[in-house]
RNA sequence: GCUGACGUAGCUCAAUUGGCAGAGCACCUGAUUUGUAAUCAGGCGGUUACCGGUUCGAUUCCGGUCGUCAGCUCCA
């Protein structure tokens, strides 16, 4: 206590926003400093933030610095808010489930979470339960109130909460300060911010149940955790809901099922099966990458299986045979062959296979080559994490000196990529990790060249620093789906190792045997995933080039039949997909089950169009407004859209993408 | 791999406390010939994922296997 009125005795300043200053003796409470600018502000406050760190309306001041008061028009004040839900969730489920430990609660990007280590794990009817004791919780209006405490004091405190207890140790020797936070009958550990009192949280949900590792580890036990979501707003709790489920509308396993893309097999799990439709998708975006690719780069294929003996080199054998479906060999019983997993080593060999010089550099192979990886069945998730997959994989040999220039290049050629579908991405810079090879120059030299690279695009780029990997530092793109998952799907990566264990090399201007550096690049990461994200981002409604369909031609009545039979046979001789309809069902039946199955453009041909030679045009997703227009012009424009791989016919859907993501 | 939930017709889903397994859509047949988001009538379709157990009787209860989903872990 002592400490604390030394400490009051010094004045600290607070500068506002506007500029004015407040002095007030240190320890002052932060709600007292709000209250002393304005009442109503006080009302509207949920906490503060004092050189950028927020902390809780209770929180005695110590420090000088730039002080904001923060509202709930804040987006800092809604992680404040859902902080405060998840000790709310703690609070709801300690009074029913008293037997529950108490793990980690925290704000996440969509809401928060609690850990509960408990006997009997939660059901969806305990879910319910806690949500309804949780509005009892708000109702009572308990404050949060914190405290500081030692060391043993909280483990006094704690001394029934074994996880907690575990936390505590890690304090052991630190000076930071512990504190907790009490909201009526609940204390947990916990550094804060919190809202004032339990009845900030109006609008909330808890959505789902699963298991989570204790502190992220699979050696320890499976706690359960609760997800949940909180806003400020009604309105903004409804509209993230709709959102929810606008998401699984969109969401690529559904939409293959009901666009008839692809499909799973217990027969085959992790593999795909594409159907017609969906193999179209896929070979126009491999034709569109050949298109690409056609210049500069030499496009081989290799074996799928080899022998240990390549793994050994690359490596592989002894890091990552877990991930590999080994293949017996009769000839020695052992399953001492493998399919690949990744094309790299078979590049190398193929690399090793003549001697090369310095003016082939950059060197660039590239290949379609499906991989296969023994996924554990847990994580296999519909097209984006599978056992069987394309990656547009390429490998380049190259100088040193030839970096910089080849970087820049490659990250261009990605993101223009992407730009062709109306993707944006967002880049990561990862640099040298602590266990690394090769030596510092060599860093310093590689990390500047794809730094200088990442800079010249003038695009922002987040720093992850160690996480390159242990051969190279890297660029990672992560594109956002409409659900706002980011994936990560090019890379571009620095390789030293390689070119060692393999022995590679080429002979320099000077006649003698030089290292190459090898970057690894890959631009959708995998096709499969690639086109998951394409159905989500698109909703299914692709343009006019990937569709499936591109013109579906509908007579009105049978008389019309052979007029457009004519005109689907004078498309597909143009190399454009049509099909027509001409089931015996009303013109409204064909119209809706085109719109469902999202062709972009459907040609309605009756009397007046058949004597015009015209086509009566509806446009996916616009409704009635349809155009009359002659089969020249319709065709002339569907070839260009398609010829320059436009964004068009625009699906509606596209917009939301955006609001989804945002 | 781990925790939990789920698996019924091609698809989306029903089926009281265990008592003959249903509907809509799709598909097939017929009528209808349609001017921009579902014409009418009839019909076909199931070893209720698979294996085993309890029971007079199992879609239902129990165990196992496989698969799917939400996460954890991992990752293109």
């Amino acid at each position: 206590m002592s400490d604390l009125s030394t400490a009051a005795a010094d004045l600290i300043v607070l500068t506002l926003p506007d500029g004015n200053t407040r002095e007030v003796p240190a320890g002052t409470l932060a709600r007292d400093v709000v209250g002393s600018i304005g009442a109503r502000l006080l009302s509207a406050s949920v906490a503060v933030a004092v050189d950028g760190e927020v902390v809780d309306l209770m929180t005695p001041l110590r420090k000088s610095g730039a002080f904001v008061v923060i509202t709930d028009k804040d987006p800092r004040a809604l992680e404040v808010l859902r902080h405060s839900g998840a000790h709310i969730l703690a609070t709801a489920v300690r009074r029913l489930r008293p037997d529950a430990a108490i793990g980690f609660g925290p704000a996440i990007d969509d809401g928060f979470y609690y850990d509960f280590d408990v006997e009997k794990p939660f059901t969806p009817d305990d879910l319910a339960a806690f949500e309804a004791e949780m509005r009892k919780v708000v109702a009572e209006k308990y404050a949060f109130v914190r405290e500081e405490v030692s060391l043993e004091e909280a483990r006094a405190r704690f001394a029934g909460d074994p996880l907690k207890m575990e936390r505590l140790a890690d304090f052991e020797g630190s000076d930071e300060v512990i504190s907790v936070y009490t909201d009526g009958p609940f204390v947990d550990l916990c550094r804060g911010p919190h809202v004032p009192d339990t009845s900030y949280l109006k609008h909330f949900k808890l959505l789902s149940i699963a298991g989570a590792y204790w502190r992220g580890d699979v050696k320890r036990q499976m706690l359960q955790r609760i997800y949940a979501t909180a806003f400020w707003k009604k309105d903004e709790l409804e509209t993230h809901l709709h959102q929810l489920e606008e998401a699984k509308k969109r969401d690529h396993r559904v939409l293959g099922k009901s666009l008839d893309l692809f499909f799973f097999s217990p027969v085959s799990p992790g593999a795909a099966f594409w159907t017609e439709r969906g193999t179209v998708i896929v070979n126009e975006l491999q034709a569109y990458l050949r298109d690409l690719q056609r210049d500069g780069y030499q496009e081989i294929r290799t074996p799928l299986l080899y022998n240990k003996s390549l793994w050994e080199t690359s490596g592989h054998w002894g890091k990552y045979r877990e991930n590999m479906f080994l293949v017996l060999d009769n000839e020695t019983g052992e399953h001492d062959m493998s399919l690949k997993p990744m094309n790299c080593p078979s590049h190398y060999v193929m690399y090793a296979s003549k001697k090369h010089s310095y003016r082939e550099l950059p060197l660039r192979f590239n290949t379609y080559d499906v991989l296969h990886r023994n996924e554990v069945t847990g994580a296999l998730s519909g097209l984006t994490r599978v056992r069987q997959f394309q990656q547009d994989d390429c490998h380049i040999f190259l100088m040193e000196s030839q970096i910089a220039d080849e970087v820049r290049q490659l990250v261009q050629f990605i993101l223009s990529y992407y730009r062709t579908f109306g993707l944006t991405a967002t880049l990561k810079f990862a640099t040298r990790p602590a266990t690394r090879i090769g030596s510092d120059d060599m860093w310093d030299q590689a990390e500047a060249a794809l730094r200088g690279a990442l800079e010249a695009t003038g695009l922002p780029y987040e720093l992850k620093e160690g996480d390159g990997a242990f051969y190279g530092p890297k660029i990672d793109f992560d594109v956002h789906d409409s659900i706002g998952r980011a994936w990560q799907l090019g890379t571009i990566q620095l390789d030293y190792a390689a070119p060692e264990r393999f022995d590679l090399s080429y002979t320099g201007e000077d006649n003698s045997a030089h290292r190459p550096v090898i970057i690894h690049r890959a631009v959708s990461g995998s096709f499969e995933r690639f086109t998951a994200i394409l159905i989500e981002h698109f909703a299914g409604a692709f343009p006019v080039w990937l569709a499936p369909e591109q013109i579906r031609v509908i007579p009105i009545a049978d008389d019309y039949r052979e007029t457009c039979e004519a005109l689907v046979a004078r498309f597909r001789a143009k190399g454009l997909r049509a099909t027509v309809d001409a089931r015996n069902e009303t013109l409204n039946y064909r119209v809706r089950d085109g719109e469902m199955q999202k062709v972009p453009y459907m040609a309605v041909v009756g009397k007046r169009e058949a004597e015009e030679s015209t086509v009566a045009l509806r446009v996916r997703h616009t409704g009635k407004k349809q155009e009359i227009l002659s089969v020249d012009a319709f065709e002339a424009r569907v070839l260009d859209e398609v010829r320059t791989r436009a964004l068009t016919p625009m699906p509606v859907a596209a917009t939301t993408t955006e609001e989804a993501s945002a």
